[in-house]
DNA sequence: TCAATAGTGTCTGTTAGACATTATGGA
DNA sequence: TCCATAATGTCTAACAGACACTATTGA
C-alpha cells in the first residue's frame, strides 16, 4: 500500500485505523518492504480530483478490504518532521474498525496495542498520538465508543470501552442512567451468557432524535 | 500578503482572524489586487523548514503587525474546491484577535462581520465556516472567549460573549458561580462605569491550578 | 427620587454517585 | 446450595436555574 510512486506527491494522506484487541486500542500498521522491522501507517498520495476524505477511505478499503465504520480529519502534520514519502505535510484521518474485525492476512499488516508501538517515523508518530487524542476527546459528541464494539454488544461491554478510553472507572447505575436518557440503544431479544453469572441482554445502536440538552456552560480548562 | 510567487506552492496556510466588533464575530478580509471588489483569506505558501503553526503565526504578524492571542489548526481542505492559490490543498488556521484591536490602515484589510461575508473562492469560505464552528465547539475546552476580549473586562462583558458564541442565554448567578469553582478570573482594583447602573468591577483572566472537574460521562451526539 | 445595572443569597428541581437489593444463571 | 454477574431502586450531595434582594451609580 505504500506503493512508492514514480514523483513525488505535494502530500500525503496518512490513516491512523484503531480497533480494540483484547481489552487496548490497537493501530494497523504496515510492514516497510525495504527495512527488517521497519513500520509505517498506511500513506498515499493524492489522486486528482479526489476529496481527501473520500482518499482516506479508498486506502482503508485497500488495506482492510472494507472502509472503517467512522472517520475524521485529524489535520495536517508537517513541522519539518520525517516521514516515508520526504514530503512536507501529511494530512492525517483517524479511522475507527468495530472489535473482532479480522486482521488482513499476509504478515505485511499486524495490529500494534498503543502501549507498545514499534518506531514510527517522527511524523506519524505525532499523528498517531494524536489521532488516540482526538478519539478520547471525541467520544461525548460522536458514537466513537459504539464505533468500535460489534454491531450487538452488553451494556457492561460498552462501559467497559468507556471506561477504557476514560481511562477510569464509571458508575454502572449512573451510566445506564445516562444511556436511557440519551436515547442511544435499544434492546434486542437476544442474551449472552458469559461465565458464571446472570446472562447479559445484547443491545444495538439505535440513536433516537430528541432535543439537544440544554446544559450549563462547561470551563474545563486550565490555561 | 497574498503576494504571488512565480512558482506555484505545494500548499498554501489560511488564517482565519476573528475578533468581536459590535457585538458581532468579525473575520479579516484581504482585498485582491486585480478584483474590483472580491476579497479573500490571508494565506500565503510555506516557506521551507518552517513549522505550519510558525507560519500562520507569521501571517498573522505580516497583516496584523502583532500576532493573535490564541491559535488552533482547523485541518487541511481541498476537495477540489478553488482556491486563489490554485493548490490542491490548503492548510487553515484560526486566531483570535481581542476586541478592540485597531484594524490595520490602507484599505487593503478589512474586518466583516460573519452574517455579511462577500464571496469567498469555495475553499475559504468552507474554512471559515469550519472555523466558526471550531471556536465555538471549543469554548469549553480553551479560553476562547476570555481571548476575544481585553486584557481586563467586567463579568457582564464575558458573559454577554459566551452568549454571543453559544447564542443561547445564561443565567448571571449560576454564570458567575461556574467561573468562580473554575478559578479562571481574578478581580482588579478598578472599576468601569458605563451609563446609569452601579459600576462593574474589572476582571483579568488568571486561570490557577485545580484538579480536573470529574464530570459524568456526556453523551451529547445523536448521530 | 427613580431607573438601571452590578452583585449575591436562598430555594428548588435535576442529576451523578454511593449503596443496597433483586434477578438469574453456572459451578 | 453458593457464587458471580446483570439489572434496578433508593438515598444523598452537588449543582443549575429561578427568584428575590441588596448595592451603587446616573438622570
Amino acid at each position: 500500500m505504500p506503493e512508492r510512486r514514480t514523483r513525488k506527491p505535494p502530500y500525503t494522506i496518512d490513516v491512523v485505523l484503531l480497533t480494540p484487541v483484547r481489552g487496548q486500542l490497537a493501530v494497523l500498521l504496515c510492514r516497510v518492504p525495504e527495512g527488517r522491522d521497519k513500520w509505517t501507517l498506511p500513506w498515499e498520495g493524492p489522486r486528482t480530483g479526489e476529496a481527501l476524505d473520500a482518499a482516506a477511505g479508498r486506502i482503508t478499503k485497500s488495506v482492510l478490504g472494507e472502509d472503517a465504520v467512522w472517520r475524521e480529519q485529524i489535520g495536517a502534520f508537517g513541522d519539518g518532521k520525517r516521514h516515508p514519502s520526504d514530503t512536507e505535510i501529511s494530512v492525517g484521518f483517524v479511522g475507527l474498525v468495530p472489535m473482532g474485525t479480522p486482521s488482513p492476512v499476509g504478515g505485511v499488516y499486524a495490529w500494534f496495542p498503543i502501549a507498545d508501538i514499534p518506531q514510527l517515523a517522527p511524523r506519524q508518530r505525532q499523528l498517531l498520538d494524536s489521532a488516540i487524542s482526538m478519539v478520547r476527546t471525541r467520544m461525548d459528541q460522536s458514537p466513537v465508543a459504539f464505533r468500535l464494539l460489534p454491531q450487538m454488544f452488553t451494556l457492561t461491554e460498552l462501559q467497559q470501552m468507556y471506561e477504557f478510553l476514560l481511562a477510569r472507572r464509571l458508575h454502572k447505575a449512573s451510566f445506564r442512567r445516562a444511556l436511557h436518557g440519551a436515547w442511544l440503544v435499544e434492546p434486542t431479544d437476544e442474551w449472552r451468557s458469559e461465565g458464571r453469572g446472570r446472562p447479559a441482554q445484547l443491545y444495538r445502536y439505535a440513536p433516537r432524535k430528541r432535543r439537544p440538552a440544554q446544559r450549563g456552560i462547561r470551563l474545563d480548562f486550565m490555561s
